[in-house]
RNA sequence: GCGCCCGUAGCUCAGAUGGAUAGAGUGUUGGUUUCCGAAGCCAAAGGUCACUGGUUCGACUCCAGUCGGGCGCACCA
């Protein structure tokens, strides 16, 4: 068995060499090798002679002549030619597109990583809904999202950490414990005050009736306390809230932390549940309040303050965020003493680089954009390089039920769970949707599409080719890891050298979607290939008489399984052998 | 008002460093199965890449402006 030539880095080497040999200097001129669309302009075309021709002031079309005159053999390359404007076109033989074969029989699981990241570490941080509620659809596309960017990214030479940070520290926690203890006081038959702006969904109440069954009235106590003040804050609903939390602090007391922490855990666990069901684990569940406990916020605090990044100004403490390109500054620190969530943010982020992490990856919703200029200049006044830091936007994904719109909001209640849609949709279905679209695009999300099981829907199109080729490679019997050493010398129909250049294509993918952030590519390049595959199905058949052509189609679809069951799993979609 | 994102086929959307005649699915129309799974395949029709100008050998791609849509502009998170 030879060894496996690259052709899009064989191609540039050659003609990286002619170059110089031919017209010399090429500083500042990189030779880029691309696949024409049309079949006519060669299998891949190349436009340095273009590029070169401003400089050197010089024919393009004579430039090209003397680039091929000077280019070496190669044992891929069938002819060339010089066509356009002085595009130079290049034609491989068959056998460049078939020493494919062996090689992705050879590498299995790992054919199409590639060493982009160099072994950098990534830090990729997402979902981090508050722990207060179930994770809605619009979390859902986050988490599928960050999962498989986390795993092109693995399979593109970086160690990869994937981190959910835990909003257990701020006013959001105290409403959901407020809330969960107004509900207990329900069950305990005191007359119910349940505001209108706490969390209204049943989950508090089920946290509630866990709490009374388990401890009964021990925690009960008069709602007519607090009830007596109500009425002055009939216009300032927050200011209500603000007024039960404390009063339930100074009510409960020792007894408050349990309300806050069962909550706090009981949600959590709901979150993690529901993101390992859909394939999406993390490696670390960082708590912002553990930033408070270590003294890290403090410490952040210090370092701006001795950096002159910080002033006072109507009791407040500021950040000069405006230094650094932010529309005003902002408040680290608010007059009644408490820092803002901004405060502990710039040390969770300078704890995630304190940690090693060469890079970092944020995954936020697109509504959070206006928060970037802030977080990325307190990095760059505490010294760091704001660079390290990439946030990645995603916007929201609208959900269609019969042509129609399916709002939510997740303080009414009436919000559609990812647990929901999951159960509606599947797993699968929902995962591809998620990533079908570019992240930063806006995501109509049609779940009569979605569920349907017929052709319309595009995640079994992939799943099905998969399951056609297993059925065939049971229905032979044989030993596929005997198919790597097949002569595949005759793989040569316009079908089978059309599948293998989608999947000699494939690697460059997954480099693309690493550095574009960007796994959509790789559910396009599945379809592609999906597609690939079931031209040849139908033009050719398989289970032959032909036993030397018959071993080289069967490992080529036999690569082709390979290459997809790769692909789902790094977009978490399962690979059915049968449907 | 200012900032960020977006505008590509009837609909939903791709288009990787600027390349040659603009891509897919869906929908519409027509064809396709004595044969490994028809959840498939083949074909037709469908476009002023929002608009105007600029950069250059070449622009859907880069720049400026206009129009249209989304989001954001807290001592919330």
């Amino acid at each position: 068995m030879t060894t496996y030539i690259d052709i899009e880095n064989h191609l540039s080497a050659l003609l990286g060499y002619a170059v110089r040999e031919s017209v010399g200097q090429t500083d500042g001129i990189s030779i880029e090798i691309e696949r024409p669309r049309e079949a006519s302009h060669g299998d891949y075309a190349c436009n340095v002679a273009m590029k070169l021709a401003r400089a050197l002031r010089a024919n393009p079309r004579q430039l090209a002549q003397q680039i091929l005159a000077a280019l070496p053999a190669s044992p891929l390359i069938a002819r060339t030619e010089i066509a356009g404007a002085g595009f130079i076109n290049i034609f491989l033989h068959a056998a460049a597109w078939q020493q494919l074969v062996p090689h992705i029989l050879g590498l299995t699981s790992t054919f199409g990583h590639n060493t982009l990241g160099q072994n950098r570490s990534v830090l990729v941080e997402f979902v981090s809904a508050n722990p207060t509620g179930p994770l809605h659809v619009g979390h859902g596309r986050g988490a599928a999202y960050g999962a498989s960017l986390a795993n092109v990214l693995a399979a593109s030479g970086y160690r990869v950490s994937r981190e959910y940070y835990v909003n257990d520290a701020g006013r959001q926690m105290d409403i959901l414990a407020l809330s969960t203890w107004l509900r207990y006081l329900e069950q305990c038959g005191e007359p119910s005050i349940f505001p209108g702006n706490a969390y209204q969904g049943d989950y508090v109440r089920h946290m509630a009736n866990a709490i009374f069954n388990q401890h009964g009235d021990r925690y009960c106590h008069p709602t007519a306390a607090l009830t007596a003040q109500a009425p002055a804050f009939a216009d300032e609903p927050d200011a209500h809230l603000d007024y039960l939390i404390s009063e339930a602090k100074r009510i409960l007391a020792n007894d408050y932390p349990y309300f806050h922490a069962f909550a706090l855990n009981e949600q959590l666990a709901d979150c993690r549940n529901d993101l390992n069901e859909f394939g999406v684990v993390f490696d670390e569940w960082f708590s912002e309040q553990s930033l408070y406990d270590s003294g890290i916020v403090q410490r952040t605090l210090d370092v701006l303050e001795a950096n002159g990044q910080l002033y006072e100004q109507d009791g407040a403490r500021w950040f000069r965020s405006t230094r650094y390109g932010d529309e005003k500054d902002r408040v680290v620190q608010r007059e009644n003493g408490l820092f803002t969530y901004f405060a502990s943010d710039i040390a969770y982020h300078l704890n995630k680089l304190e940690r090693g992490f060469d890079e970092l990856i944020d995954i936020w919703g697109a509504d959070h954009h206006g928060y970037i200029p802030r977080v990325k200049g307190a990095l760059e006044a505490m010294g760091r390089n704001p660079d390290q830091l990439i946030i990645a936007l995603v916007q929201f994904a609208v959900l269609y039920r019969n042509g129609q719109k399916a709002a939510m909001s997740t303080r009414s209640g009436e919000f559609v769970t990812l647990r929901e849609l999951r159960a509606e949709v599947g797993n699968d279905a929902a995962r591809f949707f998620y990533v079908l679209r570019k992240s930063d695009q806006h995501l109509d999300f049609d779940l009569d599409l979605a569920k349907s099981r017929s052709n319309e829907n595009p995640v079994y199109y992939i799943q099905y080719a998969h399951a056609r080729i297993c059925r065939v490679l049971t229905q032979w019997g044989g030993d596929t890891q005997t198919l790597a050493d097949a002569d595949v010398t005759r793989l040569d129909s316009p079908s089978e050298i059309d599948l293998l250049r989608q999947l000699t294509n494939y690697p460059a993918v997954v480099a693309a979607a690493a550095r574009e952030l960007s796994p959509h590519l790789i559910a396009y390049a599945l379809k592609d290939i999906a597609a690939a595959l079931h031209t040849y199905y139908n033009a050719e058949q398989f289970l032959i008489e032909d036993i030397v052509l018959r071993h080289a189609r069967l490992a080529l679809i036999s690569a082709t399984r390979i290459v997809l069951n790769n692909g789902l799993t790094m977009l978490g979609i399962s690979s059915p052998e049968q449907m």
